[in-house]
DNA sequence: TTATATAGCGACCGCTGGTCGCTTGTCAAG
DNA sequence: CTTGACAAGCGACCAGCGGTCGCTATATAA
């Protein structure tokens, strides 16, 4: 419905928003590529290009949703670095909270995590920040654990790096060895002890 | 040119090859999705619709290249395990194989892993097909490494996908620690001895 | 000479993400 | 009350995409 008042920021947001609820609804369903503008456009109760006075491109509508997901799981890691325990404990808290964040968007990162790759540079840089904001938390947290003595001198960034990396490939594989719970175990493992006798 | 006389099949496999080396060179270059049809033909000297006499679909061409890829890697590897060394030098000596085509294949896993990802159901199965006998020569040398009592008794299958899962995203990232050797030896160094103390 | 089969092609199809100029509706100024 | 400016929304339109189809040219076989 075409208006000659302004809307207010609030309005604005919560168009974007319904925007946003419709697309992301359709890419999880869809996957990125299948979902048309015009099936966002139709979901949402819009026309085509009133979507771009929403979002400047489609690819954005993804990163927004990718920072969105990244941010709330640093946001509740966040809380479990602060609690007054061992590193370990605390990282093997985190653990357990991406697993359960993974599985709880399967769907995305089955579905969506791979489009997030293709994106143009500014768009990367924008996922990257929020990524980077994840990984120095746990880099952070090794590096408590070096201080404590309770961890051999590693290199805490590869470290990080080397968890987050293992996590997804290990939990969504087509050869499964266990529950993803029980994989995760076993990562967890072997990341502390090693293969080696 | 239009003939009457049907190719060879040596003839046939000369052109197929023509055409993917164009479309091969194209992906490198540019990026699977952003190289056209229109583009590849136009590179391999043949009309658009003569592409679909030599390859299926556009996938098809990528399908064919990331499982020639992955082949190759598997035979230097499989050399590698006949060798008559301890598992352990022979694990090692995969990784830095493995490190090796990585480096060399560079713009692959930078431009087109990803894209992979999106293919058909029937398109993934060639490829996993082609990835499980690389796992699995990996799975069987731990294994090996087990028996020899040389490792820990862990699951193989699940630290031959963490090996290989940990070292594209350790090289390529936006937050390098080292040189790509350096931080394979530390992320060997890891997987063998474990964070903890 | 005719019939048949092959190799190759480019016009064409439905679809995509993105753009542009038009319409509609409201407020502010005269 | 009229008019002008402007916000908001829209759908026709664009170039380009992967893929299809029916035609042409050529060579062999009968």
């Amino acid at each position: 419905m075409p208006k000659g008042i302004p809307l207010t920021e609030e309005d604005q947001h919560r168009r974007r928003h319904e925007i946003f609820d419709a697309a992301v609804h359709l890419f999880l369903a869809k996957g990125f590529s299948e979902t048309s503008l015009r099936e966002i456009a139709a979901a949402a109760g819009v026309g085509k290009s009133t979507l771009y006075d929403y979002f400047p491109t489609k690819d954005d509508i993804l990163v927004s949703m990718v920072v969105e997901t990244i941010t709330d799981l640093t946001d509740e890691a966040q809380e479990i670095v602060r609690r007054p325990l061992p590193a370990f404990d605390r990282l093997r808290a985190i653990m357990q909270l991406n697993l359960e964040s993974v599985l709880a968007n399967r769907e995305f990162y089955l579905k969506l995590s791979f489009d997030v790759q293709r994106l143009g540079l500014e768009s990367q840089k924008r996922i990257q920040t929020a990524r980077h904001a994840y990984q120095d938390l746990i880099r952070q947290l090794i590096e408590e654990g070096v201080n404590e003595g309770s961890f051999r001198p590693v290199n805490s960034l590869l470290v990080a790096r080397l968890l987050l990396a293992a996590l997804t490939p290990t939990v969504f594989t087509s050869r499964p060895t266990g529950t993803p719970q029980e994989m995760l175990d076993e990562v967890f493992d072997m990341f502390l002890k090693g293969i080696h006798n």
